[in-house]
DNA sequence: CATACCTGCTAACTTCTGTTGGCATGTGCA
DNA sequence: TGCACATGCCAACAGAAGTTAGCAGGTATG
């Protein structure tokens, strides 16, 4: 599900935080190359298993990255990675359009009251 | 200075965790309609001075805005900001592509060591 | 049975970020 | 002179995010 097309503001900021990150960029960098398995990836990054896990959730919970069980040869439960093909396009209207379907508690925001 | 090719690794991430804020996300989306001036600005969205600044400092930091210093008719100092028509088109690939240039003390990440 | 590889989880610490409130400065007008 | 509105900066707290270390479980091989 590629998002050419921003989702609700609240989607946006989420994707953004996401992407903000050196380690995260690496693994979509990664996997944008290869699918890979955690440990595989951890190692090949450089990074700890658990940290690796932590941000793969959260590129998941994004849903940038998809993940997918399965058995390697020799009966190993590998957890396979494989990026999102998204496309997501920044501008200043992109935003403006984006910002009315972004859920925070604000006074003084409303469409039709100016000065 | 729009950015429609995604500048270094480190650029990219700047950028990312600048906008990854619902306060930022309207801020820009409120200069993408109009330039307006901090107090006005803040009294509009409904924050406080002191925070939008921080939030503006960052958007400013990041190229994503820009301030202007003038007077006005009765003579007071206004800052007015406006937003930089930026393009950032956001892709696996271009991922792919900043990677190499981010800054991160790593072991095992180098472009000719594979596996 | 020990070793090596894979998976996942949680508690705890540290660091960064957001946010508030106060203070200082300047101009114009009643 | 006092009020209103503009600018800015800084200290301090609260909360979120990143990171580490350790535990527990699984399968295959020497």
């Amino acid at each position: 599900m590629s998002a050419a097309s921003p989702p609700t503001g609240d989607d946006l900021v989420r994707v953004l935080a996401t992407l903000a990150n050196p380690h995260r960029l690496r693994v979509v960098a990664a996997l944008a190359r290869e699918r890979a398995y955690v440990s595989g990836l951890a190692r090949q990054l450089g990074i700890s298993r658990a940290l690796l896990q932590v941000h793969l959730r959260k590129l998941a919970a994004a849903g940038l990255v998809t993940a997918r069980m399965e058995l390697s040869e020799d009966g190993k439960a590998m957890n396979y990675y494989e990026v999102e093909p998204f496309v997501l396009t920044l501008t200043p209207q992109v935003i403006a359009a984006a910002i009315e379907t972004l859920t925070v508690p604000d006074s003084g925001e409303q469409p039709e009251e100016r000065s």
